[in-house]
Parts: structure tokens; sequence; C-alpha cells
RNA sequence: GGCGGCAUAGCCAAGUGGUAAGGCAAGGGUCUGCAAAACCCUCAUACCCCGGUUCGAAUCCGGGUGCUGCCUCCA
């Protein structure tokens, strides 16, 4: 496959370290607030890339950590009496249901950085042992000029940002663009014993000393928001080429791109987010997921409600499409036609050329649409064997796996729970139509009932009467469907 | 101030030299007792503006305009 490479700026051919295998580290969340969307959308971009490359064929090690101790976790677990890592360890739980929710695969190891500190107090000494590194009043430091290669990543030079002077002014700092490897622990502090004196890792370390112990140098892919491009990566890149003394760090840089409020970015210190949480409690997780894969991963998204509006409906359309197909297969008949199959071959493969290409998902899902119609529209002019539904169910399926929209079942669950929200207008609407149930019945014997009712009237001549019904429903916000094969409802409001 | 990115229909969005994918919405039709669903048709002479290169440009070059990211914690 062809993917983004943010340090060459060129979209490359992805030729893994060993043949058949990726090794991959994605930069995870610092857990001191819920999820947002933006978040979510990190997730889900690595996700689909890990699902694409296991389809490929590839063996895939995904790491993803979490930086679990922090300057915003610590002050936050003071303001909330709590410790560090219970603070850490809570958003940690919520991030792995919210995740669960939007299908995305467990990476394969979740350091975090509590549980790390050996592997960083190592990579420390190493950098010291090269020289690239100093000793001073409050911590240990990276010297950023020792590293000549440093600004290629993220496309600046060392003269440039010493003249944008918007670096932290720290007069322990031999030089401003230096950045800490180790913090002393100021009291009360949560601290760890280190060759340098008791204190904590500097943001950067982590990512670099747990990637190498996890995945060893030249790996694959390094992935993460492209807000973390600098210095977050740049800084990376020094300090691990530092320590492994001319061995590259990481093969391919991947970002993918922010998520903006209105005009601007979304962000957890500008508090202008829209967290999964509020979303899941309006949509189901596949909807979200599809609303984020709509747009290419690595160009803005600009965040508005009335897109899930539009997810819901394409995800309505594929759960109904697979309802369909599954009612065709209960009776395995007659043979995929020629004519056919090629629909079914020439879908795989354009599915997988898109994907191929810098997962490019706005094309892949113009393929599902299209496959979708395609088989709809042969369904419309002569009848579909059940072999044929079932040589689409699995062609289908498996793209949706690759997508991580599989979980068709989610919209049935979505379905009836807003059923179960409409038990009490059922009730009224039960009554008044004079439908022969009990009141303490389910939402969905009610409905049951209501719709026998209209049946019985309806096979009567009495259309009126079953219009009204039909009406009366439809005010409830439930859209009767009066199919070939039954009567079919939908949720609407 | 420095370094990037983006600008395609009412909305979302692909497309990096060969004459505008796909979805939502909208309108018309087939089917249906009626409706819905499904299917069919219609829906950007046109890709922010102005120049240039080319037989040919949404795509390349130059100049504008607008929005935006990073340079400070950030997915």
């Amino acid at each position: 496959m062809r993917i983004h490479d943010t340090l060459t700026r060129k979209t490359v051919e992805l030729v893994p370290r060993e043949l058949g295998k990726i090794s991959m580290y994605v930069c995870g969340v610092t857990p001191y607030a819920s999820a947002h969307i933006g978040h979510a959308r990190t997730a889900v971009a690595y996700d689909l890339l890990k699902r694409y490359l296991q389809h490929a064929g590839y063996v895939v090690t995904h790491v993803s950590n979490y930086t679990d101790i922090d300057d915003k976790i610590i002050r936050r677990a003071q303001e909330q009496g709590v410790t560090p890592l219970e603070l850490s360890a809570r958003y940690i739980g919520e991030y792995l249901e919210d995740m669960a929710a939007l299908n995305v695969l467990s990476p394969d190891i979740t350091p975090r950085v509590s549980e790390s500190i050996q592997d960083i107090i190592e990579l420390i000494g190493r950098i010291t042992t090269n020289g690239y590194a100093y000793v001073s009043s409050d911590g240990v430091y990276f010297s950023v000029r020792k590293f000549g290669r440093y600004g290629r990543l993220s496309g600046r030079s060392v003269d440039e940002m010493r003249s944008g002077a918007r670096v932290e002014v720290n007069e322990a700092k031999e030089d401003p663009l230096d950045f800490a490897l180790w913090k002393f622990a100021k009291p009360g502090e949560i601290s760890w014993d280190s060759p340098w004196g008791k204190g904590r890792p500097g943001w950067h370390i982590e990512c670099s000393a747990m990637s190498l112990r996890h995945l060893g140098a030249g790996f694959d892919i390094h992935g993460g928001g492209e807000d973390l491009i600098f210095p977050h990566h740049e800084n990376e890149i020094a300090q691990s080429e530092a320590a492994l003394e001319g061995q590259q760090f990481v093969r391919y840089w991947v970002h993918s791109g922010m998520v903006n409020m209105g005009a601007e970015k979304m962000s957890k210190s500008l508090g202008n987010v829209m967290t999964v949480r509020e979303l899941l409690e309006q949509y189901p997780g596949q909807v979200v997921r599809l609303y984020l894969l709509q747009t290419s991963y690595n160009k803005p998204l600009k965040f508005s409600i009335s897109g899930f509006g539009q997810s819901f409906t394409n995800y309505e359309r594929m759960a109904e499409f697979e309802v369909f197909l599954q009612g065709l297969t209960e009776e395995p008949h007659g043979s995929v036609k020629a004519e056919f199959e090629s629909t079914c071959s020439s879908f795989l493969g354009e599915f997988d050329a898109s994907l191929a290409d810098n997962l490019n998902t706005s094309r892949a899902l113009a393929a599902v649409y299209e496959f979708m119609t395609r088989v709809r529209r042969t369904a419309s002019e002569r009848s579909l064997g059940g072999s044929e539904a079932s040589r689409v169910l699995e062609v289908f399926r498996s793209t949706l796996w690759v997508l991580g929209l599989d979980q068709t079942s989610d919209y049935m669950k979505h379905k009836s729970s807003l059923l179960a929200g409409k038990r009490h207008a059922l009730v009224a609407v039960a009554a008044e139509v004079e439908a022969a149930v009990d009141d303490s019945r389910s939402a969905s014997d009610l409905l049951d009932a209501i719709i026998m009712k209209r049946q019985i009237v309806r096979e009567a001549g009495q259309y009126d009467i079953a219009d009204q019904i039909r009406e009366r429903l439809r005010g409830v916000g439930i859209a009767l469907e009066d199919g070939i094969d039954g009567v079919r409802y939908r949720i609407r409001g």
C-alpha cells in the first residue's frame, strides 16, 4: 500500500522492516479528562490502518501507550484529592469503553509510563553516555544543538526557532530549545529514583522508551495526531537517534488530521470539545465511526452535528441491506451467475485499491454504496438466489470488517432501545386503536399488537382506519413499511 | 514574525494534466390500496479570484483573497 510519510512529505510505498510484518506505534492519550471526538478520530484512523494491513495479509504488532504521568494529571489529581495514578486509571477505563463502542480493536500492547520507568531511565542513560544530555538544577535536559538533524520532521530550523522566542524561559536550560528528559521531583510529588535524583520522566522520552522497548529500532510506523509533529515527534527522533548512535528510529511517520469545532481546532485546553460520550448518547458508535471515515484521515475535519444525521442514514442503509440479504439466504438455492460474481469481485478490487491508496475511505465507501445499489438493482430485475445472497453477504461483511463497520447489530440494538423509550406512548396508541393487549406488555409487544390490529382492518379493506393507525404511529416517531414479506418499522425521531 | 495546510453543488466529500466519483437533501417516475422502502431519471459547461504554461488544467507555475494548523499543553 501507499501511505503519506510526514518526514519525506510524500506518499510512498510502505515497505516493512521485516517481510510480512508491520510494527506500529501510535501515541495514545494523556488520560486526565473524557476523550473527545478528536481522540476518537485518531484512534479510528490507526485502527483502520491496522485492519487494512491485516486484511492485506500482514501480521501487525500495534503498540499504543497511555501517558499516565504528566503535569496535568498531577494537578487534576490534587484538585480532586486522589492520586495521579487513580485519576489516570479512571480515565483509561472510560477511554476503553469509548473505544469499544467505536469498534476500535485493542492494541496488542498498551504500555503505561508509570510501568515503564526502568526503560525510560535506561534510555536517558544511553543518551547521557553518548553526550547529548546534561544535568541541570531541576532536571536532565536534551541538548538540541548537538543533534544535527533536529527540525527535519517539522520542517523548521533551529535558528528560526531560536528567534521565534515563544519558547519557555527557563534558566536551568543551556539553550531555550532544550527539553527535559527527567524532571526532579518537587516536594510531595510522585517520583521514582534515578541515577540523577528522584523525579519523573519529561514529556517525549516515554514514547521513545516504550516504542523501542516493544518494537526495537527502525520499526515501521509511528503515528499520532498532526499536532504532535512538533515538538513531540521531533524530540522523539532526536533523543531516540541520539541513543541509537546512527540507527534509524522509525521508517514511516504517519499523522492524522485534526477535528475542528467551527473554525477552531477542538482541544481540551480551548474547552470547545464534544466528548465521545456525549455523541454516544445520541448515536450508535458505528454511526460516529462512519462519520469519521467519510473524510480522509489526514485532512482536517470540521465537526458538524448535521453530518451525523447523514451518517446515520447511510449506516441504516448498510444495516438494512444486510437484513435484506439475510432474508434471502435462509433458503440457499441456485448458483452465482458469472455476471453477478464479477460485480462482487470488481467491488472487492476497487475497495482494496481505494484503501491501498493512503487509506482513501471516501473512495472505499463510494464503492460500498455502489455495490449495494448494483445488488439491489439486480434484485429488482430478477429474483436473487440464496447462493448469490450468501456470496454478497460474505463480500459485504468482509469489507465492513476492514472499515470497522461490521457491528450492524448495533443498529438493531439502537432501534430497540429507542422503541423501548416509546412504551408509554404506545400504551396510549394501543388503547386508542383498540388493539387487544394489556398495558403491562413491552413496547415491542404493544407495537406488534397495534400492527396486527392494523393488518386485520387492512384485510377487511378498511384502509382509512389502517391509514389512521399508521399516522398515529408516525406521530410517536414510528414509521411503518408494508412489504411483501410483512410489516417493518423504523424509528424516526 | 517563521514554517505548513486547505478553498470542488444546498450540505458532506473523492479526484494532482485528458475533459467533474460517491453519499445526504431536493424534484420527477416505476412499484404499492395509499404511503414507505427499493429501483430508474434529473440535479456543478464547472472546481475562490486574476494571470501564465500546455493541443488540453480543478489538477502545473506566478500573483491575490479567505479560512486554518504548528511554532506553548494537545489526538
